[in-house]
DNA sequence: TATTTTTTTTAGGTTTGTCTAAATTTTAAT
DNA sequence: ATTAAAATTTAGACAAACCTAAAAAAAATA
């Protein structure tokens, strides 16, 4: 089956609602995707006709298996493309959605097979979310906030919760990124600040806040 | 200025009919993008009313400054999405067209400086078609074809004319694609067919119709 | 429980890009 | 120079995806 680039959009957008609330309403729906109630119930009839919603007049909504399978198959395009916008083409982070948002929508299936070869089968996107291989399996990704890791133990910076441009600003100064390899070195109980060590760099603090927004694996 | 995937693909097509007729008529353009003549004026309307075109009625269209302008970044995108899918992908050149479709109409201009960078800004495309640069330059790379260069000359392959499924198929037996050093070891003037020797195989000898089809430029 | 508020849907309209069929203009042929 | 043929444009319709305003249903509140 192939979708219109709007089809694609409500589909992705009502799999991210889902996460959150198991069914989904209209107007969350209009809302996350800047439109107008009125529309989001003109294209679930559609969605519901091609038989990828389970809808129900008033009831509100949700992807059935097949819906699931392509909407996972779009977040796959995308975070397949963020990753490699910035790996390959060197883009920062809260760049890449918008540019990927568009690129998701170019449809050959064998591109992004060839892609995700070419990028050498990533599990994460830049932000550290997973990417679903083929079959739209998700890679489980055990991760722990630093606030709560374990002390003197190394780990890999996996996902960053908060994807502001401050916190880039602050992950940037200190030289922390996806696939950063640090330690902790000491937790202060006092505030819950964190003392790390990134390969190379001096020691740095960060405070509970920064640290409960980054997670990271163990190596 | 930002236009829609239809009015881009409007442009690129009137960019190509005027490279072999100046003026384009409304039937041949038409028949390049498979739509109707009724069509195609509705957009010419349009197009004039944006100042892309220059349009008489009855009388034919060419694009303006700007059209051109316009025209010539698009095929730009077109071309480094094709040379990316040939070189870092792995895909071979007769599929890439279709993809590079898709692709031509991401609009973000960031991304096509850095994938320009990324691919090492290329000068031409797997089909040896130049690359226009960011200001619409196309590089003029001076080439003959294989017919007609000099014997024990080393030359490099630049483009191929003929980029049917039947040609990729010959070109690949002979290994030879873009890029590849040759020489011509002899030519025969009974048939117009060519001894060429690409490094390290053993010489080979190509018929005139292959040769004229292939072109290359000096070492 | 009755009433008000909120949410959702329906009805009808708009824009973009397409189409067919008919009208008009240009070109070719007698 | 007429007439026939071909090319082009206009007129009017249609589908997709959106909109506003009004109606209907569900939820919240008195």
């Amino acid at each position: 089956m192939n979708f219109s680039v709007s089809e694609e959009n409500y589909i992705k957008s009502i799999y991210h609602l889902q996460q959150q609330t198991d069914t989904v309403t209209t107007n969350s729906l209009a809302n996350e995707l800047q439109t107008r109630p009125a529309s989001v119930t003109d294209m679930l009839k559609k969605l519901q006709l091609k038989k990828l919603l389970e809808y129900e007049k008033y009831k509100g909504f949700r992807l059935n298996a097949t819906g699931n399978k392509v909407a996972l198959s779009i977040v796959r395009r995308h975070r397949l493309w963020e990753y490699f916008l910035v790996t390959k083409l060197g883009f920062e982070w809260d760049k890449v959605h918008v540019i990927a948002e568009e690129l998701e929508h170019v449809s050959s299936i064998e591109l992004i097979q060839k892609l995700d070869n070419f990028l050498n089968y990533p599990q994460a996107d830049p932000h550290g979310d997973p990417i679903p291989d083929r079959n739209g399996k998700i890679p489980v990704i055990k991760q722990v906030s630093v606030a709560d890791v374990e002390e003197k133990k190394n780990v890999i910076v996996s996902s960053v919760t908060n994807q502001s441009k401050e916190m880039l600003e602050l992950l940037k100064h200190y030289h922390i990124g996806i696939g950063t390899a640090l330690k902790v070195t000491k937790r202060f109980s006092f505030d819950g600040s964190v003392e790390i060590k990134v390969l190379k760099n001096a020691p740095c603090i960060i405070s509970e806040q920064v640290a409960k927004n980054i997670f990271v694996h163990h190596d």
